[in-house]
DNA sequence: GAAGGTTCTTGATCCACATCAAGCGCCGGC
DNA sequence: GCCGGCGCTTGATGTGGATCAAGAACCTTC
């Protein structure tokens, strides 16, 4: 079974006759490392599920950059605010290795959502997902200073260190390389 | 009209007949200025339209609060991920005046999810619509400084000055009571 | 495998904003 | 209408992490 209906079956259940509707407007989209994936000032017309690869999501800021999330297997990748108000993206995606994504086009999951109400309500769990995400990250931004922030990736996340560059994972965490660097070194 | 099908049907037209089943599930509930509405670790059982009144949504560490957002007329007010969740919040939420919600429990909201397509779809546009505002509000802590986030809200929000205390706002915007007051000195 | 760029490290210095402190004024309650 | 307390202001001082700088260790690419 398709990467893609396996990822969509975990929030809702789809009929063989449902999927036969779905399945037609996902394509897949390869990307080499360093390609960019949507740049700042585009509109996001896609929305995809990660087959494989990692990506980062980042903003940038008189000449830097600071990473906002990643995306690796089985999670979703996107910018999904550009994507559902058509306005040019303030964020950028760039494959951080070789990637495969499987997408749908902004008018295909909008018909699908009048057309396959199972599809409407995954995109209401999908966001549900995004929205409580964001809560806990505001929350440890917060309330954690930057080695706690640190403890907490290592912690949760320990595979990103080995796959994205510590620079981005620094301002992923709001500090610099150099501060990063030294938490390395200091923290256990 | 009521102002909750009103304010639903900003996103989603209901019939009459629709109304009819979602109409009995809306209650309101009264606040008195300074009043608790969600408490932390409570579990939030309520999703609320606000009718009057603000209230401010904040996070309690150590000691000290952290404002993160206000609702006022017209928009919707609630802990949305320990709605979702089930699980105890991470935020409380306190009525800042004296105010009026109109709230509809979980179980009738997502017994209404599976009995009025519409209002799955008005779930999905709701959720839309908060994931756009934590992006826009993300952006603008990355991107801006201390002065820059105040010029922001004055422009934006300047009624929010009169309606809530200098030093809510001053942790909405990630500063201290005393660097905001310094800023209002400075600014104009 | 040499060259050139990028990333990581380590040290020295700096600065925006926090913290600490003290006085003032306003508002709400008895 | 007076008292008490919280919120606001203003000044003095402190500090976590940023910035600047320079060398070392990687990857790439030809």
């Amino acid at each position: 079974m398709s990467l893609v209906r396996r990822t969509i079956e975990r929030y809702v259940k789809l009929t063989d006759a449902e999927w036969a509707v779905v399945a037609p407007h996902w394509q897949p989209r390869d990307f080499p490392r360093g390609a960019f994936i949507t740049r700042t000032g585009e509109v996001e017309p896609w929305f995809s599920i990660v087959e494989q690869g990692v990506q980062r999501l980042f903003v940038e800021h008189d000449g830097s950059e600071v990473c906002v999330g990643f995306a690796y297997d089985g999670s979703w990748s996107g910018v999904y605010d550009s994507f559902v108000t058509r306005t040019p993206s303030r964020f950028a995606v760039q494959a951080v290795t070789d990637s495969r994504l499987w997408s749908i086009r902004r008018e295909a999951l909008y018909g699908l959502y009048d057309t396959v109400p199972a599809m409407d309500r995954w995109g209401r769990l999908i966001l549900e997902e995004l929205l409580i995400g964001r809560a806990t990250r505001e929350i440890e931004q917060l309330t954690l200073d930057a080695e706690a922030r640190y403890r907490n990736l290592i912690r949760r996340s320990p595979h990103l260190l080995q796959l994205v560059a510590q620079k981005d994972i620094a301002s992923y965490l709001r500090m610099t390389p150099e501060t990063f660097s030294r938490l390395r070194a200091r923290v256990r």
